[in-house]
DNA sequence: TGCGCCATGTAACGCGTTACATGATTTC
DNA sequence: GAAATCATGTAACGCGTTACATGGCGCA
């Protein structure tokens, strides 16, 4: 059992999913592709901690819908009541460049920070939005512990602050590079 | 060449260093093995964009002491100018965690919850001191444009905000899991 | 006496990526 | 007519981890 079965099952604990589904939800949090998301999940039906059902569609491909069974609910809450976390592994190659950044003119530098700027700004508008989706609903409401969106909401609001951190220093940086006097774009 | 290439041509833009110790420094945004970081560098001086020294050292082992090349310096220019940076990879088991924390006892939760703001303040502590070392420098200073730290200490600004940020997120959270009233730990 | 630090390497293995394969429907 | 979406799989490859190997010095 790899770190993306338990992920795979934390998902499918909120609501049951397709394969296709899993990967692009999985993205947010925990990047896989479909090539290891389809056997793996063929695995956890075979250990009895999944079950599908076959859903016939038209106009789309027909789809196994995955649902957890109780041993698999409980092997996952053993594995996060009991399993001591590995440590985190960040992979960011922006960081590698800011690392040697006064190697670069200051306007190249001042390029790249923008359009990381640029990049983050889009993916923060995904998570407000998101976000506010889940903060509509009242019965319960998401940031009640009985809401089936708690942990997501949770990690969500996570998401979205790291990435609104980013903006943050971004634009504490970008004035160090004194290219030339250059008013900060707004953040919303 | 991998990303981890360039990483290792960053650090030494910064200052020679052993293999060894590249693969302590390199831990704060890169995390690699040294049975991966050997090779590497034994390839980049084939490459003709790093060479060594060999250190002869008294009551330690002998070392290599490895030295970035003008060539060196130019494809780490280029590939920092011109190559679109890959989308940032992060894996965290704590964040699958969180995803279905709902399904665990509140006082589980909190537990989880505690010991990572533990594992933070410990790390925040570390960080702030390297930052400081960093501040105290003043010739010149290392917000400058011109420092050899400068694109380190930019980096470890980040470091230490995201960190900052995810402890504040964990006392947010931490009240929705109303076992039982107790304060929070301060952070300082 | 044993563990941790310094220091560099090689070997085996497997997780995870990229690529191959298929095909209907919707959108530009 | 091309490209994206939905949907599931297999195959090849290689990056990255774990383990093996060596050895002196300092500390408890």
């Amino acid at each position: 059992m790899i770190a993306l079965s338990y992920a795979l099952l934390c998902m499918l604990a909120r609501k049951p999913c397709s394969g296709y589904e899993l990967t692009k939800l999985l993205q947010v949090f925990w990047q896989a592709q479909h090539s290891q998301i389809y056997p793996l999940l063929a695995k956890l039906e075979k250990a009895g901690y999944v079950t599908f059902e076959l859903i016939g569609q038209t106009g789309k491909p027909d789809k196994k819908l995955y649902s957890i069974t109780d041993a698999g609910v409980a092997e996952l809450q053993q594995w996060i009541r009991d399993q001591p976390a590995a440590e985190k592994l960040e992979r960011d190659e922006f960081l590698i460049k800011i690392y040697a950044i006064g190697l670069m003119e200051p306007q190249t530098s001042r390029r790249l920070f923008l359009e990381r700027r640029e990049a983050l700004l889009t993916r923060l508008r995904r998570l407000e939005g998101e976000i506010k989706l889940m903060e509509e609903e009242q019965d319960p409401p998401v940031t009640d512990y009985a809401s089936r969106q708690f942990g997501r909401y949770l990690l969500y609001q996570r998401r979205v602050r790291v990435v609104r951190e980013e903006i943050d220093w971004v634009d504490w940086a970008l004035p160090l590079f004194k290219s030339s006097a250059s008013a900060l774009p707004e953040r919303n």
